[in-house]
DNA sequence: TCTCTCTCATTCATTTTTGTATATCAGATA
DNA sequence: TATCTGATATACAAAAATGAATGAGAGAGA
């Protein structure tokens, strides 16, 4: 006996409508029409034995048997997305599409030029970029290259340590002129200072360093390191951020330079699949380069 | 501009004619026929720009192109199995298909008699089990639940410890009968052993444990460890085993109980996203339960 | 050499899938 | 209340995919 498998067709289906919220919208999504769509839907809830959506004249609310499925579905998707960049990338030369996942402060701030630079040489070369402090699985093929804070583990990635892009606590000059300069560490339980709303694997890691920094209340809270950025660009107050970013602005002022410098290990990582591929190479090979000269300055 | 997207179903014949060698076989495997894989094919052609197949009379002869893009192809399929066994386990109760992956030994000797206990109990549950001792990847979907003797690094998953399963030399009566007792373990030098074909992680464990294996020459090699103990119940020579197993068999005898005897770390894996859905559960307690319990005997 | 069997390619009828048009329902808004 | 906009469901026609049949080439074996 052999099961009949549904058409992966209805996977994707399936993963839109979920997205969507409605027949309509997938249809749109997809080029297709709402009919079909529906269709889809009924065919899977046929084969699989379960109602997947309850239907409302809001669009489809998707029940629990729906929800159960719908990371897999979503991994298809990823999957289906390498195979494509796979594919357009094929038969030599450094073209096609790369999808690189960074974090949002790196993707803002620092990869642009690199990648600016990188598309003049290889015209042919489409660049994705994914922004998330949220650490994307290579694994799962969400991206094709990461730039990452954390020693990957797996043995199927390669990975190139670029060093530690040094931390340093900042204040804009106007927010000092007002506020006065801290003398010592102490002086900063009485400063307006920028910290991150929920716990993370890096605020621990900066908390073990300055156990200090436990004491200090936050006047402003962000878990995005741009918005924390931001904030010690508009003068909010004395936050941490990359100190080769804060060199760019001269009303910029880093203080407590030696007693304060946090080192931030970071890594190219690929999947090892990848290595040959001309575009992947090429890509990867330009942040190691370029992130490697970027924290030489 | 929006990029047509080939059908998923293409994606799953192309995989089909890679595995079979040719189109009328990829047509019978999917229940479909010649003519209708080859314009798949043809398709997927047409989109992403490339030959993938060689037609002969033969069969299709994959370009360079086609196996570049098999891994992601099959890692697509492993994807689309696990949605469908997500889906046939719906719906509250233990009922679907589990994946279990497991290494020869363990899956041939010890867990026959926990799973069919596992079935009795519930009747519903439909087990596959695929046994290799390359670790098969659980985030790619090839199982559910894997019997591992490495611990896992990957945070998303459930791992539960066993211990270790004692491993201990051993021969049969009848070797011994007809080659003598070694009195110490440099006479092993002298016997016949049994032992590994190629170099891997485990092997090098023992190495470090016991150099003296360093300088035996096999005069039976085998890598799978079922063939190594096929050979220790043959009276073949003196081999490495799990001691539980050959203690089912009287004729088997330990050889330097006290000086030989090396723990096998045993794990239970599990996908996180797999712990609340109840067939993956009581599979996973039933393993972790049976397992605990033969290496307690 | 002939035949048998495997393969892929092509043609045409059939089946299936899809799209168009329309009906219906629910909510927001004038 | 009337209307407009979003949604799903349904009927029927159009389009597309599929299957059946056939042709042709390449080996294997008698």
């Amino acid at each position: 006996m052999r099961e009949i498998e549904p058409s992966w067709d209805f996977y994707r289906t399936f993963l839109t409508v979920l997205q969507e919220g409605s027949l309509s919208a997938a249809a749109r999504e997809l080029g297709l029409t709402q009919p079909t769509i529906g269709r889809h839907i009924d065919a899977l809830e046929g084969v699989i034995g379960f109602q997947l959506f309850i239907r409302s004249p809001q669009g489809l609310i998707p029940t629990e048997a729906a929800t159960d499925l719908k990371p897999h579905a979503e991994q298809l998707a990823s999957n289906a997305a390498a195979l494509l960049r796979a594919a357009t990338g094929l038969g030599g030369g450094v073209r096609g599409t790369v999808r690189i996942s960074a974090s949002e402060v790196i993707g803002i701030e620092v990869l642009p030029p690199l990648l600016a630079a990188l598309n003049d040489r290889y015209p042919d070369l489409v660049i994705e970029l994914s922004l998330s402090d949220a650490v994307e699985d290579l694994m799962r093929r969400e991206a094709d290259i990461a730039v990452r804070m954390v020693a990957p583990e797996q043995d199927a990635l390669i990975t190139r340590r670029i060093g530690g892009i040094p931390l340093g606590l900042h204040a804009h000059r106007r927010y000092l002129d007002k506020h006065g300069f801290p003398d010592t560490l102490e002086d900063l339980l009485h400063h307006r200072t920028i910290g991150f709303d929920r716990e993370s694997a890096f605020v621990r890691a900066i908390r073990k360093r300055v156990p200090l920094i436990e004491l200090m209340r936050p006047s402003f809270r962000a878990d995005s390191n741009l918005a924390q950025l931001a904030a010690i660009r508009a003068g909010s107050g004395i936050g941490v951020c990359q100190v080769a970013l804060a060199r760019r602005d001269p009303d910029i002022v880093r203080l407590f330079k030696t007693e304060f410098e946090l080192p931030l290990e970071t890594f190219v990582v690929m999947h090892e699949n990848l290595k040959t591929t001309p575009r992947c190479r090429a890509t990867f090979d330009a942040l190691v380069e370029g992130l490697l000269a970027y924290i030489g300055t």
